[in-house]
DNA sequence: ACAGAAGCTTA
DNA sequence: GTAAGCTTCTGTT
C-alpha cells in the first residue's frame, strides 16, 4: 500500500444488524430462508464496487476488506465482565444470515477478516492505522459512533445506507467534540447497549461541554471539584473509576496482531460467474441482472450455487442466554478468502497511536494541520536556481522511480499555445516534494532561423522516449498526480495517448475553499497568497504581444527555472491546500462536484462541434449589406459622417448637436447611448435611434459571431473546440471562452440564424436537452413554497400561477401583460429582487414595483423568509451554501456602504439558487458518459450552456438516447438530495442547434 | 500594447 | 435585481 492508495474497511457485523433492523423484515427466499440482511448487504457491496470502478464518484478504493466480529468474548470481558452482558441473543431469523453474509463477501471476491478475541472495531482500527502509516487513506464503511474516534485527516467514514460521508466536521456537528475526543466523551456518557457504565447523569451534551471546558478526561477528573453544579460534580467524583474503565472499554485497539497484511486487500475485479452463482442461489433477481450486465456475463448460463447455511461464530451472541454453540471453536472459521498475500507483514511494528503523532506535525485536527502547513509554507524559501534539467532517459527514469516511490508527484506541461488542441508539447516538469523539481525539455528550438536542420537544441530526450518513460507514472493508480488546472495538461496528454489518474488539482481545491474571496485561483495568485512567493511570470519568459515567442524558443536554463518552479509551487500549494479541504468540511464538494468533472470537460473540449463555414460566410455577407445600408441612412439622418460605433460621437450628435431629450449620463460623464435609451427615443418617433439599434445588432452579430467563429475552426479536426473554465465563476457555473459558446444568440430571428451553422456530422443529429425553469424549481424547494411546489408538481405554467395568486386573475384567459409582470417578478426573486431593478425591467414607477414586491411577499411569505435568512446567514458566516454544500464567499457583505452591502445581499440570494442549479447539472455531466456507455449508446456530450446539454449521435440512436439523457438529468440531485420539486428536461434532436433547441 | 468603459450576447 | 465573455472605442503607457 502506498501514498494515494485508499483502503475501504466495511464493518460487516455492524452492517448486518443495521440492515436487519432498517429493512422490511419480509424478504425471504422461496424456501422460507430469511435473507433481508443478506440482500441489503449485497446491494451495498455492489454499489461500493460500482463506485470503486467509477472514478467520477470520487473516492476510489484501491484496497478493500470486510471485517466481522468473531465471537462475543473479547479481551474487554476480562477488563469488565459486564461488558455487553445485557445484550440479548440475535433475532432468530437473523441467525442463518451471518454465515450467508460471509459467503456473500467471498462471492464478491473480497477478503473476509475476523479474529478471535477482538471485535471488528479493533481490527478496523488496526488496519486504518496501518493504511495511514503506509501513507494511504482509509474509509470505514459504517456509521457506528464507536468508530468515530478513528476519523482523522487520512481516515474517514461512510454511511452506505444514508450515502453520507462522515469526516471530522460531521463528528463535531453530531457530538460537539472532534474525533480525538470521542473516547473521552464515550467514557463519560457510557453506552447502555454495550453496558459501558460511564458517569450517571452525564449525556453527550454535558460531556461535550465538560470536555470543551477541561480539555480531556484526566484533567476533568483531576479538577472535578471546580464543577459548579452540585449533582454533576458529585457524580463525576463518585464515578471517576467507572469513567476510567469505560474509557478502556471504548478505546479501540490499534495494535491487534493481525495476520493479513494490507497487500492482501488489493481490490480485485469481481468474478462475474462466481458472484452470479451466489446471487442466483439467493434469488436476488434484480441484482443478478445488474451484475450480469456490468460484468458482461450471460446470467442464464450460470447455475445457482449450492449455499449451505453455516453457523458463523458470531451467532453465539453474547454469553448470556444465547443459542449456545462452542464459544471458542477449534476449527477456526474462514479467515482470509482471497489473496495469498505475504503471510507476514502487518501486525508487526506496533507504533504509537492513530492520533497525535506524525512526523513533526501534531495532527490533532485538520485545522491544526492546515495551519501548520500554511505557516511552514510561507517560512520555506523557494530557490528557482536549484532545479535541474533532465537531458537523458536514464535520469528521467530515475525521477520516475523516485516519484513512484514517493507515491505523489506534481506535474506540469509546457507548450507552444494556450489552446491545448493546437499546442505542441515543448517539455514537462515534475516535483516529488517541496524544493525538488526538474524540467524535461523535449522540443526547444535554437534561436537561429535557418532552413536546414530545424534548429532543434541538442541533448533533448526524443518525445516518444520521454513519454514512454512518463506514461506508466501518469497512469499508475498508486501515484497521485498533482496539477494546477489539470484539464489543460489532460488534453495535451490525451492527445499523446496518456490518461492521467488519480489526480488532484490545486486550482480546484482553491476554488472549492475560496470561491468568492478576492483574487482568482491562478497559480501566480495562489503562490503569493499561500507561499508568499512571487512566481516567474510567463510573459517575462516568453514575452507577450509582438515580443511573444513560443515556449520552444525559450532558452533551456530559463525554461527550467520557470517550468520546474511551476511544479514545485504546485506541489507546495497542494501541501497547504489539501488539508484545508478536510478542515473546512469541503472534501465531498471537491470530490463529487469538481474533480470528476475535469476529464468530462477535457473530453467535451476535445470532441468540439462542427460549424458550417459556408453558412457563416453567407450570413456575414447579408449582415454586411444590411449594416452598410443602415450606415448610409444614419449618415443622412445625422447630417454628417461619423463613427457609428463610437458611443461618444453618437452621444454628442444625438444629445448635443440634435438636442434630443431624455439624455442620461454614464458614470464617466458621457452621454449614455444604451439600447434602453435609444429604444425610448425610438418610441417617441425618432428615426435615427431606431436605426442605430438595428445597426448595432447587425454589426454585433457579424463581428462577434459570423466573422469570429470561422477563425476557431481547428485545421486538423475541422471542428470548434471551446474552452470551459471550472473555476471562473463564484457560483459554481462553468464559463466558456475561445470561443464563448454559451452566448450564441437565440432571442431574435436574425440571431438564431447563427445557430443553424452549428451542425451535426453526416448521418448524425444534435440533441439539445435543457432543464425547464431549474432555478425557480430550486427556489420552490429551498424556500419551501407550497403553491410553487404544487404548480411544478402539476406541470402547469408557473408564471401564470404566480400571476393568478398575486392578482386574483384566473389562469384561463389571462392577459399576457399580467403574466409578463409575474414572470419578471419571479426572475427578480432569483436575482435578489429590488424595487429599483423591477421598475427598470418593467418600465414602471418604482413605487408600483415596490407594491408588487410587497404583494408577492404577502402571497408567498416563505420567499421573504428565504431572503431574510439568506442575508442573515451570509452576514454571520461571510458565505452562503448551495443545497450540495458548495460555499460562495461574500467578504464585503458587512460593508458599511449600503449599496455595496445590498449588492452582496442580492448576489448571495442568487448564488444559492444559481449555484444549486449549477451543482445539479454538474452531477448530471459527471454521470452522463457512464450512463450512455452502460446503455450501449454512442452519443457524445459536446456542450454545456448552464441549463442545457448538447449531444451528437448517430440518427439511429436518437430515440434511445433521449430517455437516458433525460433520466440522468432529471435525477441528478439524487441520491445526495431529494428535491421536493420534480426537475423537468425538454429534449429534441435536429440537424442543427437552432432546430434542436 | 494594454486597460477600462460601454455595449451586447447568453442563462 | 444574478452570473458570465467578446468587441469596439478611447485614453494611457
Amino acid at each position: 500500500m502506498k501514498k494515494g492508495d485508499h483502503l475501504f474497511l466495511v464493518d460487516g457485523s455492524g452492517y448486518i444488524f443495521r440492515a436487519y433492523h432498517a429493512l422490511p423484515p419480509l424478504t425471504r427466499k422461496s424456501d422460507g430462508l430469511p435473507v433481508g440482511a443478506v440482500s441489503g448487504f449485497c446491494n451495498m457491496l455492489w454499489k461500493l464496487m460500482l463506485d470503486a470502478r467509477n472514478t467520477d464518484v470520487g473516492i476510489v478504493p484501491t484496497h478493500f476488506a470486510v471485517i466481522f466480529d468473531y465471537s462475543s468474548k473479547t479481551f474487554r470481558n476480562e477488563l469488565y465482565p459486564e461488558y455487553k452482558a445485557n445484550r440479548s441473543a440475535p433475532p432468530e431469523d437473523l441467525i442463518p444470515q451471518f454465515g450467508l453474509i460471509r459467503q456473500a463477501t467471498r462471492a464478491f471476491n473480497l477478503p473476509c477478516i475476523e479474529m478471535e478475541g477482538f471485535e471488528a472495531d479493533d481490527l478496523i482500527a488496526t488496519y486504518a492505522r496501518l493504511a495511514r502509516e503506509a501513507g494511504g487513506d482509509a474509509t470505514i464503511v459504517s456509521s457506528d459512533k464507536d468508530l468515530m474516534q478513528l476519523v482523522g485527516p487520512a481516515v474517514g467514514m461512510y454511511d452506505p445506507m444514508k450515502d453520507r460521508q462522515i469526516g471530522i466536521p460531521e463528528v463535531i456537528e453530531k457530538w460537539g467534540v472532534p474525533p480525538e475526543k470521542m473516547i473521552d466523551l464515550q467514557a463519560l456518557t457510557g453506552d447502555s447497549v454495550d453496558n459501558v457504565p460511564g458517569v450517571p447523569g452525564i449525556g453527550p451534551k454535558t460531556a461535550a461541554q465538560l470536555l470543551e471546558q477541561f480539555g480531556d478526561l484526566d484533567t476533568l477528573l483531576a479538577r472535578a471539584g471546580e464543577i459548579k453544579q452540585d449533582k454533576r460534580r458529585q457524580s463525576i467524583i463518585d464515578n471517576a473509576d467507572k469513567a476510567r474503565i469505560s474509557r478502556d472499554l471504548v478505546t479501540l485497539k490499534i495494535d491487534v496482531p493481525v495476520t493479513e497484511g494490507l497487500d492482501a486487500f488489493v481490490l480485485q475485479e469481481p468474478d462475474g460467474p462466481k458472484l452470479i452463482a451466489f446471487l442466483k442461489a439467493m434469488e436476488f433477481s434484480t441484482l443478478t441482472r445488474r451484475v450480469a450486465e456490468a460484468t458482461g456475463t450471460e446470467a442464464g448460463e450460470i447455475e445457482a450455487a449450492t449455499v449451505a447455511v453455516e453457523l458463523g461464530p458470531d451467532v453465539h451472541g453474547p454469553d448470556v442466554g444465547s443459542a449456545g454453540g462452542p464459544s471458542s471453536p477449534a476449527g477456526p472459521s474462514p479467515r482470509k478468502e482471497r489473496g495469498e498475500g505475504g503471510s507476514t507483514s502487518a501486525g508487526a511494528p506496533l507504533s504509537p497511536s492513530l492520533r497525535g503523532e506524525g512526523k513533526g506535525e501534531g495532527q490533532d485536527t485538520p485545522s491544526q494541520l492546515s495551519a501548520q502547513r500554511a505557516e511552514a509554507a510561507v517560512a520555506a524559501k523557494i530557490d528557482t536556481t536549484a532545479y535541474t534539467a533532465i537531458r537523458d532517459v536514464a535520469t528521467l527514469k530515475a525521477w520516475v522511480a523516485e516519484a513512484t516511490e514517493a507515491g505523489v508527484v506534481a506535474f506540469d506541461t509546457e507548450t507552444t499555445s494556450l489552446d491545448p488542441m493546437q499546442a505542441e508539447l515543448v517539455g514537462f516538469s515534475l516535483a516529488t516534494r517541496a524544493g525538488r523539481a526538474a524540467y524535461v525539455p523535449l522540443n526547444h528550438k535554437s534561436g537561429r532561423d535557418d532552413l536546414l536542420g530545424g534548429g532543434l537544441v541538442e541533448n533533448q530526450i526524443p518525445i516518444r522516449d520521454a513519454l514512454a518513460a512518463l506514461k506508466p507514472l501518469l497512469e499508475d493508480r498508486s501515484v497521485l498526480k498533482i496539477a494546477q488546472n489539470l484539464k489543460y495538461d489532460l488534453v495535451i496528454m490525451n492527445r499523446h495517448g496518456i490518461d492521467v489518474a488519480p489526480y488532484d488539482d490545486t486550482m480546484l481545491i482553491s476554488y472549492v475553499l475560496d470561491a468568492g474571496t478576492s483574487g482568482g485561483h491562478g497559480m501566480d495568485a495562489l503562490s503569493e497568497k499561500w507561499l508568499g512567493h512571487k512566481t516567474i511570470h510567463f510573459k517575462d519568459v516568453a514575452g507577450s504581444g509582438k515580443n511573444f515567442v513560443g515556449f520552444d524558443q525559450v532558452d533551456i536554463d530559463r525554461a527550467t527555472a520557470y517550468a520546474a518552479e511551476d511544479a514545485d509551487v504546485t506541489f507546495r500549494l497542494w501541501e497547504v491546500l489539501k488539508p484545508r479541504l478536510a478542515a473546512k468540511g469541503m472534501v465531498s464538494v471537491y470530490e463529487r462536484l469538481e474533480r470528476p468533472l475535469v476529464p468530462v470537460l477535457a473530453k467535451m473540449e476535445q470532441r468540439g462541434i462542427s460549424v458550417d463555414r459556408q453558412i457563416l460566410s453567407r450570413l456575414s455577407g447579408e449582415l454586411a449589406q444590411g449594416a452598410a445600408r443602415l450606415e448610409d441612412e444614419i449618415n443622412v439622418l445625422a447630417g454628417e459622417r461619423f463613427n457609428i460605433g463610437s458611443p461618444k460621437q453618437l452621444g454628442d450628435i444625438l444629445f448635443g448637436r440634435m438636442g434630443l431629450p431624455g439624455g442620461t449620463k454614464t458614470k464617466t460623464g458621457q452621454w449614455s447611448t444604451s439600447a434602453q435609451v435609444l429604444e425610448d427615443l425610438a418610441a417617441e418617433g425618432h428615426e435615427l435611434p431606431r436605426k442605430i439599434v438595428d445597426w448595432r445588432q447587425l454589426t454585433k452579430l457579424k463581428s462577434t459571431y459570423t466573422d469570429a467563429l470561422p477563425g476557431f475552426i481547428n485545421p486538423d479536426t475541422k471542428r470548434v473546440h471551446t474552452s470551459y473554465a471550472l473555476a471562473a465563476t463564484s457560483t459554481g457555473r462553468l464559463s466558456s471562452s475561445d470561443p464563448n459558446l454559451q452566448n450564441i444568440p437565440v432571442r431574435t430571428a436574425e440571431g438564431r440564424k447563427i445557430r443553424t451553422a452549428f451542425i451535426a456530422d453526416k448521418g448524425n443529429k444534435l440533441i439539445s436537452a435543457d432543464y425547464s425553469q431549474i432555478e425557480l424549481r430550486v427556489l420552490a424547494h429551498v424556500a419551501e413554497i407550497p403553491q410553487l411546489k404544487q404548480a411544478f408538481a402539476d406541470g402547469v405554467d408557473i408564471h401564470a400561477v404566480t400571476a393568478s395568486e398575486m392578482f386574483n386573475v384566473p389562469v384561463e384567459g389571462m392577459p399576457s401583460e399580467v403574466r409578463r409582470r409575474a414572470k419578471a417578478i419571479n426572475f427578480g426573486i432569483i436575482y435578489g429582487i429590488s424595487a429599483f431593478g423591477l421598475a427598470n425591467q418593467l418600465s414602471i414607477p418604482r413605487e408600483e414595483a415596490g407594491a408588487y414586491i410587497k404583494k408577492y411577499f404577502e402571497r408567498f411569505p416563505g420567499i421573504r423568509d428565504y431572503i431574510d435568512t439568506t442575508k442573515e446567514y451570509a452576514r454571520e458566516h461571510g458565505y452562503v451554501e448551495t443545497v450540495f454544500g458548495r460555499r460562495i464567499h461574500y467578504p464585503e457583505i458587512r460593508s458599511s456602504n449600503p449599496s455595496v452591502r445590498a449588492f452582496n445581499e442580492r448576489a448571495s440570494i442568487n448564488a444559492r439558487l444559481q449555484g444549486t442549479a449549477a451543482d445539479i447539472i454538474r452531477r448530471a455531466m459527471v454521470r452522463m458518459d457512464d450512463a450512455l456507455a452502460k446503455a450501449k449508446l454512442s452519443a457524445r456530450m459536446l456542450l454545456q450552456v448552464h441549463d442545457e446539454l448538447i449531444f451528437e449521435t448517430v440518427e439511429a440512436e436518437v430515440a434511445a438516447t433521449i430517455p437516458v439523457v433525460r433520466d440522468i438529468m432529471e435525477n441528478a440531485a439524487m441520491p445526495a438530495v431529494s428535491l421536493s420539486v420534480p426537475l423537468q428536461v425538454d429534449a429534441r434532436a435536429a440537424n442543427n442547434w437552432d432546430e434542436a433547441h
